[in-house]
This record gives C-alpha cells, structure tokens and sequence, in this order.
RNA sequence: UGGGUUAUGGUGUAAAGGUAGCACAACAGAUUUUGAUUCUGUUUGUCUAGGUUCGAAUCCUAGUAACCCAACCA
C-alpha cells in the first residue's frame, strides 16, 4: 500500500461531495450538552470533527445544545471550551442552541400552520401509552385533530406561561403508526418553568433535542453532521423536519462511540461517582475525563494521536487501555526530563566513604542530548527503593543482594556487605562499600554489572508526597458484570505515598513539568502542591519487565 | 411478532473481484549505566452454509450473532 493514511468512511463522502460540487467547503460542528465534564469518549468526536474542518480547509463551530435548563450549568460550559483548548483545538465560533430559540419558536409556529404539528394535552403516561411498542403500532388521539388556529393560539399561551409543567406538549404530527418510534407524533416543544443558563427566564417553552438540533445545523449551514450511532433512528426525523421547513438541508452521519477497557463512559455514570464519593471530583485523576487526564500528566498530544490511531467506524469497538497508555509514553518518553526519586526508601550506607564527604556528580537529563545535564550531589548516606534489595535474590536477579554488585545511576558501583534489621524484621541499612575507580563516565574498575539502581543523597533529598494510581476498575467491561457497575471499582486504585525521597532539583518542577523517575514511571507535580509540600502524581507506568517475570511464577 | 445498524487475529483498523496489510497486546531474542527506550523475529483473522467467477473479505442467496429504538434527556 502507499504511505498515505486510509480514508475513513466520513472522509470518504466529505471528498466525494467536494468532489461532486456538492459544497464549496465544510462546515462541522462539536455540539455538548454543558451537563457534565468531557470525557476520552468526547475527545474522539473532537479530534473528528476538528480534524475533519482541519484536514478539508473547512471550519468546525462549538455549539452548546442548552435546551434543558434543569440540568446544564456555566460550570460545566466553562470546563468543555477549556478542554477543547487543552486538546488544541480552535473553534470558528461559540454559539448555543438558546440562541436560536425565538428562531425555533417560528419554526414550530410554522410546522403547526402547515398542519404538521398539534398540542397534546395528555400526560406523559398517556403519551407513552398511545405510542405503542416497537413491534405494536400506535394509536393517533383526539388531539391530534385539533384546528389550526386552536393549536396556534394554545402554543402561544404555553409561551406566555399560562400552563404548568408536564400540561401539554407540542407534537409534530407524523405517523403513529411508523415503524420507526421517533416518527410517531415525536413531542418538539415542552413546557418548563426554569432558569436557564444563558437565556434566564425569556423562556418557559424549551425545544426538544430533535427539534434543536437539526435545525441548528441547518442555521448554521452545518454541511456535515456527525454524532454516534445511537441517532441512527433520528436521522428520519432531521431529514423530516429540514424537509418540512424547506431549510438548510445539513446531513446527518454516524460513527460508533469509544468505548475503553477498565472504565465507564457515561455522564450518568461519571456523574455518580462523583456524587457517591467513590472519586474527589470530575478532574481525579482515575477518572476518564479530559481534566482527569490532564491533572494527571497526560499531554493533549498523546490523547490526540490516539484518537488517529483508533480509527472512525461504524462498528462496536472495545479499546484497549493500553492503547492509550502506548500513545502516552511514546510522546513522554521523548520530552519527560529524567531524574530520581525513591518512593519507598531504605538507607544505603557506604562504608569506605569518607564522613562528610561529597562529590558533585554530572547525570543526563535525557536520552537526547539536548535535555541537557545537572548536577548530583552524592554521598556517604543515601536512600534506594526498598524494592531494589532482596535478602534472598531470585533467578535472573540482577540488583542489590548481600555479596552482589549493582551500578548506582551516574554514580559508583557499589557492593552489599551487610544488612541491618529491626525488631520487626523489616530492613533498616543496607551497608555497602563502593568501587572508587567505577566512577560514572570515567569508569577504570573493569567490572561490570548487570544492574543498575536509582537512589537519592539523603542529606540532600527532599521529601515530597506522590500519588499512585492504578486503573479505576478490576474488570475490563464494568457494565458486563452481574450487578452494579460499582461493585467492580477497584479498592486499590490510590495509592498515597505521604514520604517518598526526591532528587533537590524537582523543587523546580512546575505544573506543565513532565518527569520520568527513573525505572518508576511518569510524574508530574499536582494543584494540591504547596510550597512547603510537593506532591506528584503519577502519570503513568513504564513498562516492567521484570514485574511480568515474576507474575510468570 | 416490528424497524434500524454492524460482522476481518486477543483488541482496533485497512484491503473498492487479483499476495489478507498496519498498530496495540502477547511471546522469543539482541542492545542497554533506566529489567525503560531502541532493534529483530514469532504466534493468532475474513460470522456460518451454499452459489457466481480463472480468482471472493469484497458480488448473490439463505441463515446466525451483537448493538440501538417504547425520557416532556441529549
């Protein structure tokens, strides 16, 4: 095959209408709903509908779809516009389905003169009922032979407020009997007394998703309209209604939502881990949101080339988290700066180090010399990861053991002579001497080791709480299990490290630092960071090697 | 008992009648002062059954499975 990328079927009809003159550029559009914060889910329409605009000369507007006051917030419209910049996008312009509303209103006034549209003064259940099943048709009422000039002049008390919620809704008259459920009479306008966020209360009349939306796009010339899958059935009805109003006629496509292993990706769902307690808010970092994902380190880059990498299509998918993860730590592993850190210390005594003696040792900053070097100040004392010793080493061990030799990074190689317990039999010093000659980068000693560990100079170090995280799931479909979702949330998934051990230079890390501990993973510095407290999270793993050998056994 | 949509390795995604490719995952090895990175290699696939054709993932017929549709949510 050549090297260009494949088309995906919405790219493909884009070119074939350019192609065919249908339009002379495209126009989409990103429409949430500001009831919730975005998530990875959301991200992948973004980075289509962006990228589409992008990739075509076109342009993609933001548009809030805000036609239910109860349960859209500013709170929430500020987050989407904050996240959609953190990704990297631009919008040409931000509008809201509330501006439309006194449009929508003449829309709605005009379906009725067209004998296309009634009031229905029945109750919900009574309209539930009339409309059949999906294998039963339903059945029309004796309101939906109301007379045109009734129907204008109730439409126009429900706008003046003269009836309760739930009184009487307004129906587009279609088809009750319509295999498709969305045509039969779908209920377009609905009468609710709330304070809108944007419109306040000019309004107690509020237009249904499919009376709003479609005909948003059509006002702003929308050319392509993509949302998910589960519209498919509501295409009927766009097309209807552009049809009846002889508007603008935008075209409605559809492509499968992400779903991701180990997580959920509902709002709804999303919404009530955050009410029940079971994270601290729509940004904790376990949590699948764009903020989630960016407080914990991720970059906008890695969430965008994943987006590339899992495609457009119309069928189900199930994508591996590690996908994500893959994407992440390609791109941090070329720009994270490397430096140490311990999180679980033990101390390391050097036996034939003078007392009170240091040397300043030169590290790299990275695989690419352009990151530069620092500075190392190295020690009689100092801490290594718990984890790096083993009293009684397994096969293919190649760290510190009593008798074994490992390479201290950028520093000496250093021998285990001795270890001190205390009264519980946890391991408090590990004393070593060290080979003068197998200085980092000046090496003469001719021994070589296999292994080679971080630490930290203890007189030096600086303490600093870090913030493990695992996935917020134990199974990799939590909406497959017998039960609620939420009997599957990992208990395990934060893990707080109040006392790690980090190299001095970190006491520059600022928020939009990226860094790889060494051998421990990605980290960044968290908001609750204060200036007597660093605190990290991590980002993410590195790959383990060894962790899968000993998971072998 | 209705209507709609989709079926390609473990997971995604290409192949527009002509060599089933790519990525992740998994596995094996090389390199390595991060058991990271990098590099090399391996395993695994066209839902089923028929048919058309020199040739079918692709076209035809009949099945099967999964998902969506009965909010005054979007």
């Amino acid at each position: 095959m050549s090297e260009e990328k494949s088309l995906n079927f919405i790219e493909d009809i884009i070119e074939e209408d350019l192609r065919a003159g249908k339009y002379k550029s495209i126009l989409t559009r990103f429409p949430p709903e500001p009831n919730g914060y975005l998530h990875i889910g959301h991200a992948k329409a973004i980075c289509l509908n962006f990228g589409l605009g992008l990739k075509y000369g076109g342009k993609t507007n933001l548009r809030f779809d805000d036609t239910n006051p109860v349960t859209e917030e500013t709170e929430y419209v500020d987050s989407i516009k904050d996240d959609i910049k953190w990704l990297g996008f631009t919008w040409a312009e931000e509008l809201y389905t509330s501006d439309y509303f006194g449009k929508l209103y003449e829309f709605a006034v005009d379906l009725i003169k067209k004998d296309l549209a009634y009031v229905d003064d029945s109750t919900a259940e009574e309209i539930a009922a009339m409309k059949g099943t999906p294998t039963e048709p339903g059945k029309d009422n004796l309101y939906r032979s109301r007379s045109i000039e009734e129907n204008l002049q109730i439409f126009t008390d429900m706008k003046d407020g003269k009836y309760k919620d739930g009184k009487k809704v307004l129906r587009a008259k279609i088809d009750m009997k319509h295999t498709n459920m969305l045509m039969r009479d779908p209920i377009i306008y609905r009468i609710k007394h709330a304070h809108h966020h944007r419109t306040g209360n000019d309004w107690c009349i509020y237009p249904m998703y499919d009376f709003a939306h479609g005909q948003s796009d059509s006002i702003e010339n929308i050319t392509h309209s993509v949302c998910t899958l589960e519209f498919i059935p509501h295409r009927e009805l766009y097309d209807w209604l552009i049809e009846k109003l002889e508007i603008f006629p935008s075209h409605q496509y559809e492509f499968a939502r992400l779903n991701m292993t180990y997580t959920v990706m509902s709002k709804r769902k999303l919404l009530q881990l955050v009410n029940d307690g079971h994270v601290k808010g729509w940004d904790d970092p376990r949590m699948p949101t764009l903020s989630a994902f960016r407080r914990k380190g991720y970059t906008p880059e890695s969430i965008r080339t994943f987006c590339d990498k899992i495609g457009v299509a119309k069928r189900e998918n199930f994508i591996d988290l590690s996908l994500l993860e893959f994407c992440l730590r390609e791109d941090l592993n070329q720009r994270a700066l490397r430096v140490m850190a311990v999180l679980d210390p033990v101390k390391l005594i050097i036996s034939n180090y003078d007392d009170g003696k240091t040397e300043e040792l030169i590290s790299e900053n990275g695989p690419d010399e352009a990151m530069g070097k620092r500075v190392l100040t190295f020690g009689k004392e100092l801490y290594i990861e718990r984890e790096d010793f083993m009293e009684e080493p397994a096969k293919k061990w190649f760290r510190l053991a009593p008798g074994a030799m490992v390479r201290l990074k950028s520093a000496y190689i250093v021998k285990c002579e001795s270890f001190i317990k205390d009264n519980s039999g946890k391991i408090t010093d590990i004393h070593c001497t060290y080979i003068p000659e197998s200085k980092s980068g000046s090496d003469s000693s001719g021994i070589s080791v296999k292994g080679t560990i971080h630490w930290v100079n203890a007189a030096t170090a600086v303490t600093a709480e870090v913030r493990l995280y695992d996935r917020l799931f134990t199974v990799e479909n939590p909406l497959g299990e017998e039960g609620d979702f939420k009997d599957t949330i990992n208990p395990n998934s934060l893990d707080i490290i109040k006392n790690a051990m980090v190299e001095p230079s970190l006491k520059d890390a600022t928020a939009e630092s990226r860094y790889q501990f060494i051998r421990k993973g990605y980290f960044c510095l968290d908001k609750d960071s204060t200036p007597g407290k660093m605190v990290f999270n991590r980002t993410v793993t590195l790959k383990d090697a060894w962790a899968k050998e000993v998971k072998k056994k």
